[in-house]
RNA sequence: CGGGGCGUAGCGCAGUUUGGUAGCGCGUCUGACUGGGGGUCAGAAGGUCGCAGGUUCAAAUCCUGUCGCCCCGACCA
């Protein structure tokens, strides 16, 4: 049966399609036409009145209620005829702004041979971490479904780039990625399979390496603002992808997964994964013992019960501020797991994804660390002879490093943990107490209020959705794979190298999040899977109306506007409500102020406006074209 | 991977405690009315209650197993 209707699609022959019986579709209200089909009746609309069960955030549950996406599994969705036509839209407008720097676009094989990312080096990092899913063929070959394509490319470039005089180039491409989910959510945000655009640069200097990442810095900005979608670019921690510098895009909303640091009038902003401040003086305290005294301090393990038991019994004054917060980790390399600590102030957290940057910095040709991971209660007591709560940087602590925070230089006296159950050591300096050696280094997670590394100023702290991330790989693949190129002096070198993604769809998603209200989403014209919808709103079979509609239709659809004709036989109320939910741009009625020869214009969220049926077609090009152009010509005024 | 929750009609849910003929709202279909914010009336279709075992005269309901989905966590001892 599909197949067949497949096939009569194909012969365009189907006027009055025997399929119909079948899937049944709203009558239409109007009698047939060789029109382009853009009305509503043909259309498929899937609008649901409540909200999906499952559905927790914005863009998900209106990009579900509205038809646009169905799910088909866990992380897993369909996209339909609406968000088909949205993420065609977010596709080109990156597509072009990606070009307009230059760089080429490509196709890329979604299966990736393992030996492929052996030669990086980075198959053990992915199994570590289980971030990529794998299939094998009958012949029992491992292959990896493209999580991303540094391998793929810089092999490629090895082969296709011979020359310095080839340098600089640019691959792109957009396509399905894949990435193996522990806890796929949040609709299309978090997804087994998604759409991403991703750029590979190659050179043969870090400043032309610089020049490409600065236009693809404000080809991302154009791009999201063509796309009406409110991104700043932050400072970010390269992951799993390695390199020395990189940014990410933000979307700002509450949902957002990532917290980013910033500060307003400096123009400070970081992921906090990689964020850094300045942490408040603690308050001097008075009574200090002068000497590491040791301490009973029974059955308090956490800080604040040490801190409040110590109040109590003669060491007033002493606050969590004055604490030394030990945490012990158990950090997994390829080959070892490695025991370490990190020392911040009692009232902080360590920030684990700088943390391990330590870790693997310290342990040089034997990192770099895959996983880390909180070490068992068995092996605190392995590694400090005590019961947990009671780790500190003197004596019997057994760990390959003790990390301290840099910000605890020269700060004290603390208290710390005794490596004893039940006991403390008050009065505690690091610089002359610590029993092991102390490694400094910047791990603490910076919270709003702390003092911004540029300015001084106080940090803030706010949510974002990251839609992109740019990084300077350097050397990293180029010169794991051996792809080089022949320089000037005829020797041969590893290329220097850049890449660049955007999730496309994910875009979608966050244009949503960041344009909705209580009726439905509202698109910004450019993501809009239609620009303008004329809805006849009066009875059936009124001439005037149906004659004016039906004009204004031809009229837009002449003059290129993606219009649609909502011919079904619904009342008005059913018809506002499912526009509105679609978030159709601009809603035209022909309706009762037809009498007066006049139709309404409704911008979605703005107010109605009687306009002369005569002049609505042309109105409304111009306000699609007006919408476009404000929103070419704010990209155009990225800097 | 740990904890919690849920699988009953296309969607949202009740029914499970206490076993006894499968229910509600929305949607869908037919007809009529209605025609400016998910309208009204009448009629209809649609479910092997996730799946597999078991207990029982009898299982959506009790037991065992299994699969799937959702949420929280995977964190400072």
């Amino acid at each position: 049966m599909w197949k067949r209707f497949q096939s009569m699609q194909a012969q365009g022959a189907c006027a009055t399609p025997c399929w119909r019986v079948a899937y049944a579709p709203a009558a239409p209200r109007f009698a047939p036409s060789k029109e382009k089909p853009m009305r509503a009746s043909r259309m498929n609309l899937a609008t649901l009145r409540e909200d999906p069960a499952d559905a927790e955030i914005a863009s998900h549950r209106l990009l579900v209620r509205a038809g646009f996406i169905a799910k088909s599994g866990s992380g897993l969705y369909l996209y339909g005829p609406l968000m088909h036509r949205s993420l065609d839209k977010a596709r080109r407008v990156i597509a072009e702004e990606i070009s307009r720097t230059g760089a080429l676009e490509i196709t890329m094989p979604i299966l990736q041979e393992q030996a492929l990312w052996e030669r990086s080096g980075r198959w053990a990092t992915y199994q570590a971490s289980r971030t990529m899913l794998t299939v094998k063929d009958r012949g029992d070959m491992v292959f990896g479904l493209a999580p991303t394509a540094e391998e793929v490319v810089t092999d490629y470039a090895s082969q296709v780039v011979s020359s310095y005089r080839q340098l600089p180039v640019c691959f792109f491409q957009q396509h399905t990625k894949f990435r193996d989910e522990i806890r796929p959510r949040f609709g299309l945000m978090r997804v087994k399979e998604f759409i991403m655009m991703d750029a590979y640069s190659f050179h043969d200097s870090e400043a032309s390496l610089g020049e490409t990442y600065e236009s693809m810095r404000v080809a991302y900005l154009r791009a999201f603002t063509r796309l009406g979608l409110e991104a700043f670019a932050v400072e970010a921690d390269t992951g799993a992808i390695g390199g020395s510098g990189s940014h990410e895009f933000m979307v700002a909303a509450a949902v957002g997964e990532d917290a980013i640091i910033f500060q307003n009038e400096s123009g400070y902003g970081a992921n906090v994964e990689r964020a850094s401040g300045r942490i408040p003086a603690a308050p001097a305290w008075a009574g200090a013992p002068a000497a590491s005294t040791l301490v009973h301090t029974p059955g308090v393990g956490s800080i604040a019960d040490v801190m409040a038991f110590l109040n109590a019994n003669g060491f007033a004054g002493v606050t969590a501020q004055h604490g030394l917060k030990c945490v012990l980790f158990a950090a997994k390399t390829a080959a070892a797991e490695h025991l370490v600590a990190a020392f911040v102030r009692g009232d902080r957290d360590v920030n684990e994804v700088k943390f391990t940057n330590t870790v693997t910095r310290l342990l040089g040709e034997a990192g770099p660390v895959l996983t880390l991971r909180p070490m068992h209660p068995d092996e605190v007591r392995a590694c400090t002879g005590a019961e947990p709560g009671y780790a500190g940087p003197g004596a019997g602590l057994k760990v390959a490093f003790a990390v301290v925070d840099s910000q605890l230089k020269g700060v004290g006296p603390l208290v710390a943990g005794a490596n004893r159950t039940d006991h403390h050591l008050v009065g505690f300096v690091l610089e002359r107490d610590a029993q092991v050696p102390l490694q400094w280094d910047d791990i603490v997670r910076t919270v709003a209020g702390d003092a911004c590394p540029r300015s001084g100023k106080p940090l803030n702290e706010k949510r974002g959705i990251e839609v992109g991330h740019i990084f300077k790989l350097g050397t990293k693949y180029s010169a794991a794979m051996k792809a080089e190129y022949m320089d000037k002096d005829g020797s041969r070198r590893p290329f220097i190298m850049g890449c660049y993604g955007i999730g496309s769809s994910r875009v979608v998603a966050a244009a949503v999040e960041q344009h909705h209200d209580a009726d439905g989403i509202v698109w910004p014209l450019s993501l809009a899977p239609y620009q303008v919808v004329v809805v006849p709103a009066g009875k059936p079979g009124d001439a005037a109306i149906e004659q004016a509609a039906q004009g204004l239709y031809r009229d837009l659809q002449a003059a290129g506007i993606e219009v649609i004709l909502d011919d079904r036989d619904a009342k008005p109320g059913v018809k506002f409500k499912d526009w509105d939910l679609i978030g159709i741009p601009l809603r035209i009625v022909a309706g009762k102020a037809i009498a007066q020869a006049q139709v309404e214009f409704k911008p979605r969220g703005g107010a109605v406006e009687l306009v002369p049926v005569a002049e609505a077609a042309a109105r409304a090009t111009a306000w699609v074209r007006d919408g476009l152009a404000r929103l070419a010509a704010a990209a155009d005024a990225v800097r």
